[in-house]
Parts: C-alpha cells; sequence; structure tokens
DNA sequence: AACGCCGAGTGGTCCGACCACTGTGCAGCA
DNA sequence: TGCTGCACAGTGGTCGGACCACTCGGCGTT
C-alpha cells in the first residue's frame, strides 16, 4: 500500500475552499458561507477551517471583514501577488543583487512600452512625481525620498498595461527593499546622477520613444546594481528589521 | 492612550516572529521555540500563534514538521516564491496573457545569459530533455509532454545562474498554467514548430550566441503567445474583471 | 424623513483537552 | 560488546465550546 498519506486536515480545507471556487459555487467579490456553515459542511472543527481560510487570505485569494464575512478577492495579480514582498524584507543581501537583475530585465521592457502607450496625463502625473521627489531630495529632508522614488518607477510601468507586470514588478521593488539599498547612504552624490536618469526616463518618455525608453530605464537600474555591488561587502550580511504599518 | 489602531493578535504575532528572525535570535534553518512556548512568551493562545505560523508557513519563510517542531526556511528566493503559483492556477484566462508577456521579458533575457554561462553538461542535460520531449510528442501520447516542455525551459533559466530569476520565472509557467494554455488543443501542427524553436535555441546556447539566443526564445514565447490569443476568444470570457467595484 | 440606537450574526481570541507523529534513550537480545 | 526494538516524553494537529469585538440592518425616536 503506498497509501497511507495523511494529508492535514488544514491542508483538505485549503483544496476544498479552492474548489468552490473554482467549480463557481462562489464567484470573485463574492461571500463565502461563514466560518461555522464551513466548519459543518467539511466536517472539520472551525479552528482548522480558520487556518485554511488563513492560507487563502495570505496568498490572495480571500478577503476577511471582522464581523461581516470572508469574501473572494477579485482574483486579479495584485491581489495575488500581494505576498510577493516578503521576498525582499527577510531575503539576505546578496539576493537584492539578484532582485535587481531581474528589475533589469523586466523594468526597461516595461518603460518601452509606456513610451508608446502612456497618456499624456500619466506623462503630467509623472512629472510632477519627479518635481516632488527633487524637491524633497533638494531639501535636505530624505524622508519620503524613498515613497516617490517607488512612485515614479510604479507608475511607469503601470503604463503599460499590464498588471501581472504590474504585481511582478511591485514585488521586486518593495519599500522595504528601498530601503535596505539606501539605508544609512544618504547622498554621497549618486542621487544627483539618479535624478538626472529619472528625467531622461521621462524625456524618453514625452518622445515616445521606445528604444530611448528601454535604454535610459536599462542604465537606470544598472547604476542601482553596481552602487549596491559596491557597498554590499562593507556592511555584511543583515536581516532587516520591519515594523511596516499597512496603510490602505 | 493615543492608540487607536487595534492589531489583530495574530497578525503582531506574525510581526514578532518575523523581529526573532532579523534579530538573528533565530538564523535560517534553526528551529523555533515551540507553539506553547511562543504563546506564553507572546500572550496569547496558542490557536493564534498556530495562525501567524501558518502564515509564515504560507509565505515560505517558516516550516513545519510534524512532531519535530518548526524551523526557518532557508530563506532562498525559492522557498520565499513558492506560493507564486496560484496565479496560474485562479486567474481568469485573460490574465494568462499577461504572464506570457512578462515572459517574453525575462525569458529571453535569461536564455541570453544562459549563452554565456551553461556548462557543457547544462547543455547535454538540455538536450537529453529535448530528445525525450520529441520523443513523447511523436509517439502520440501527449502524456507528460508539458512537464517536459518546462523542465527545458526552467534548466535553461536556471543557467543563468539568478535564484530568484528562477524562482520568479518557476512561479510565471507552472505545469497548471502549461495546461490551461492547452488544454483540449494537442497537435493542430503547432507542437512541430514549438520543437523547431526549441532546436534554434539550443543550438544559439551551444554557439555561445547571447543575441541569438534572446532572439530565438522572443520568438518561441511570442508564438505561444500569439496562438493563445487567437484561442482565446473560441472560449468566451471566462472571469474577466467586472464594473462592479462597489461598496454596499 | 432623517437620525440614532440596538441586537443578531459574523469573525477574533482564548482555553483545555486529546490525537498523531518524532526522536531519543533505555532495556532486552544476540 | 554491540545492535535491535520498544516505550516515553515532547512536539505539532485537531477538536469543541466559550466569550469578545465588530458590522450591519431594522426599529424606534425625533
Amino acid at each position: 500500500m503506498i497509501e497511507g498519506v495523511r494529508t492535514p486536515v488544514a491542508q483538505r480545507t485549503v483544496e476544498q475552499i479552492k474548489a468552490m471556487i473554482s467549480t463557481g459555487e462562489v464567484g470573485p467579490q463574492q461571500r463565502l458561507p461563514t466560518e461555522r456553515d464551513l466548519s459543518a459542511r467539511f466536517g472539520v472543527s472551525r479552528g482548522s477551517v480558520r487556518e485554511a481560510i488563513r492560507i487563502l487570505t495570505t496568498l490572495g485569494v480571500l478577503e476577511v471583514r471582522h464581523g461581516a464575512g470572508v469574501y473572494v478577492t477579485a482574483l486579479r495579480p495584485d491581489d495575488l501577488l500581494e505576498a510577493f514582498g516578503v521576498l525582499s524584507e527577510v531575503s539576505p543581501d546578496p539576493t537584492l543583487l539578484e532582485v535587481l537583475q531581474v528589475r533589469r530585465m523586466i523594468e526597461p521592457a516595461a518603460t518601452a512600452i509606456a513610451a508608446a502607450r502612456a497618456t499624456e496625463e500619466d506623462l503630467n502625473r509623472i512629472g510632477e512625481m519627479l518635481d516632488r521627489l527633487e524637491d524633497i531630495d533638494r531639501s535636505a529632508e530624505p524622508g519620503d525620498s524613498g515613497a516617490f522614488d517607488l512612485g515614479f518607477h510604479r507608475r511607469i510601468v503601470a503604463c503599460a498595461g499590464n498588471a501581472t507586470l504590474t504585481a511582478v514588478h511591485a514585488g521586486l521593488s518593495s519599500p522595504t527593499l528601498n530601503e535596505r539599498v539606501w539605508a544609512g547612504h544618504d547622498a554621497e552624490g549618486i542621487a544627483r546622477d539618479l535624478h538626472e536618469d529619472h528625467r531622461r526616463i521621462l524625456e524618453a518618455l514625452r518622445d515616445r520613444d521606445p528604444e530611448a525608453a528601454r535604454a535610459t530605464a536599462t542604465a537606470h537600474v544598472l547604476r542601482v546594481e553596481r552602487w549596491l555591488r559596491s557597498h554590499l561587502r562593507s556592511v555584511g550580511p543583515s536581516l532587516d528589521a520591519n515594523p511596516s504599518a499597512e496603510g490602505p
């Protein structure tokens, strides 16, 4: 008997709930039966149902509203790739280099597409973000500098019109990663270079020039990558802390 | 109390466990205190601790061994991106096109790098896999055809030597996705084209020609992408995004 | 008609008990 | 002496019930 595999109850429950979604018994945005009902229906304890729900919530498939019920998400890529962020939170430093290398593959391509697809309004908003970013940095107060840098790149990628791409890119460029890359290394003159990169990227977008967009984006990521590589050895391996309070 | 935000206990526990890892109290591969100990230490119930552990397990940070204890994983990218696969399991069909578009960005780049880095042994194993794939398809038995197709591409990407890239690519090319793309559409003559693509890619790798590798890989993914696009309409819209983003 | 209160129902948390599995050390055997 | 095998203690896995915190809709007041 090869048989004899004991599937954990919680795991089995996960499959059953996924099945409910696959078969269409509950569709996206729709409400699931109550924990107590599911418990009775599957013949398992409520605690096990809760663990299953926790798993699917972490995976971005379900969404729990206290006092209101459990709902299936829209199942859009940004829902399902939400958990992606841990990568840049707990990974050892050398992995950050790998992450940047992956960004060097997708961000230029995305920027090139954005050059062809971005609307005037998109470009204006990207420009505004860049203005604010430079204002902040000029005022020598590195407050949310990273947040706007992030916003700049994300908005560009979003212009490519591919939600999956946007979500993957978001996972590879979390605030935590940015923080870890620049931790304790403000200025050093590289900020000016980065701003220049940003301006060139924006120009390429305004020119509707995909090739220029690709090239400038590549150069930008490459600059960060090289900077990080040269500064990694001096700090040694570490796992960053992360008291990240969720916003929206 | 200025405090007004009520953080769920389980969520807080997740942060506390992550902190234990961040501070180095427990390192990769090491064992965590028992659920009961953590329960006492954090002043929360064992059930809540379990939910927190479930979350971190889903994220690939922890690993549970029944009867032996809870361990921190190696925190390698393939651990942390394991959950990635759900994307291609529950996503609506249109998302599959987006996924392929992302693959079109990273797979050619990865193949180009592989052309420069693959060892002789790598190339031989890739070649063998291709032989088996063609054997299977020629025998008109589409059994594990998909598995070998997957293996072929994954092995190439692995040659790029970037674990993060490998993990991301794996998430974007799961068996489930392959299955969904080709479901019920064996042959149709496209199989021959795909094999030809594969051979060309392998030739480029053997020639150590990154540009050729990039071009052939792009052509290959593009072929799949176009095929899928032309076959998606025939099945009609499945779970497409809906305009009902209203709150109750 | 508009506002505000309240209660039923939902998820959130806790407790204590028992089951299933693992690893280890001791006892028994060869 | 050396190995085998079993029992035990400790761990995660599951269960049931109880109570708390929150949401929401309906009912009453104004």
